[in-house]
DNA sequence: AAAGTATGAATGAACATTCATTCAACGTGA
DNA sequence: TCACGTTGAATGAATGTTCATTCATACTTT
């Protein structure tokens, strides 16, 4: 039962919305849809309807569903990269180089949450995932963690009796689960504030002096 | 075409191979196919071939697929828990009985790949999940590090300026970080090593004295 | 009118779940 | 001890649903 069935709705304003805007446009849909349904209980028509365009022209843009993800965890990735290099750009001393990297680490989940479920949750689905996860972009941002600490013992700052990468990772891994309770809990606080706290506490440790 | 339709190949020993055995059957083999397929890959007939049991039987001891991951982490996260009282039992140093949690913690991990894969990887899958992850059991795991925490504080050891449930998170995060690292990698080190080393630093911290 | 984009109904494969049927183990009465 | 009846755990083929993906069609722009 055909009712109107030339309804058109779209009302595209001018000619194109600008070059490959509508990929971007999609995988904002995208990103809101997962965090709020999760991966798998997110159908593309879902997706596409968030992007205000039809199931098929997701598939022009993206090659399917994981393509979606993969996307996703890619350009944030890249600006994630981006971001840290200027943050730490100008910087000397690795002590504040390493707090200014969590700051932005922290800052830059805190500011969108649902691109934060997807990091924190969604692209944690599967070993085959989380392998290219820890590929070569996570390796490049870990590198700066491990590069700062490696320089502050060199510098004397730090001793020299512990793996420079295991305390990257250690940070690393504190400030990931700061970001995973954020995600998880309904309470609104400020994620960033964090950072200092935990770049304080490995820096310095809990000991009394 | 039936070919010789009632070939018997179960030899069913006894009435009962135990009590609830079959249970925990299903349950070994489940980790292992979700372990090695992920949770998603896996069908329920592969975890029934794995233990050896036809598909249906699977429903006469759990709800269904969901139900099996469930179960894998509360019974996983029960013994967890009797594990961790047991270790920290008669330790009256507070500092001593971290390291052993953070020793416990990984040791049990490091001890079933398998599990351990389920645990860090297949467990974190969607947000609802999650969600439940980090509900009681988890809080009374997490519990016993702020108190081991709070403790030292009352007693001089620790400083008194931060807070114990963020230390206890970045212990449990730092932590949390190895053992996903040493489930990912490929290499067969000894993941409970990593735990001294943790341990010893966010109490010492790296900043050199 | 040709090229470039977009549409969304139709397709079909994948897979969780169900349930009618089987049969080994036991109980019972002789 | 044996024949017979009863039970319910176990089976696995069949079912039905749920989507990701496709593509014939339509619209827009040049």
């Amino acid at each position: 039962m055909p009712t109107l069935t030339t309804t058109r709705k779209r009302t595209r304003s001018r000619r194109n919305d600008g070059p490959g805007n509508k990929r971007a446009l999609i995988l904002n849909a995208a990103t809101k849809v997962f965090a709020q349904r999760g991966f798998s209980n997110s159908q593309m028509a879902d997706v596409a309807r968030a992007a205000g365009v039809a199931t098929g022209t997701v598939y022009l843009y993206f090659r399917g569903k994981e393509a979606l993800l993969t996307s996703i965890f890619e350009q944030s990735m890249t600006r994630a990269l981006d971001t840290a290099a200027d943050a730490i750009g100008g910087l000397d001393d690795p002590v504040e180089r390493i707090r200014r990297l969590a700051r932005v680490h922290l800052g830059g989940l805190g500011k969108d949450r649902d691109l934060a479920v997807v990091f924190q949750v969604e692209l944690r689905h599967s070993t085959k995932f989380m392998t290219r996860f820890s590929a070569a972009q996570v390796r490049t941002y870990l590198g700066h963690w491990r590069d700062a600490v490696s320089e502050a013992q060199a510098s004397g700052q730090f001793r020299s009796d512990v793996n420079p990468t295991l305390v990257a990772k250690a940070l690393f891994g504190a400030l990931d689960e700061m970001a995973t309770n954020w995600v998880l809990s309904s309470r609104r606080y400020s994620l960033v504030d964090d950072a200092d706290a935990i770049v304080d506490l490995i820096v310095n440790g809990i000991r009394k002096p």
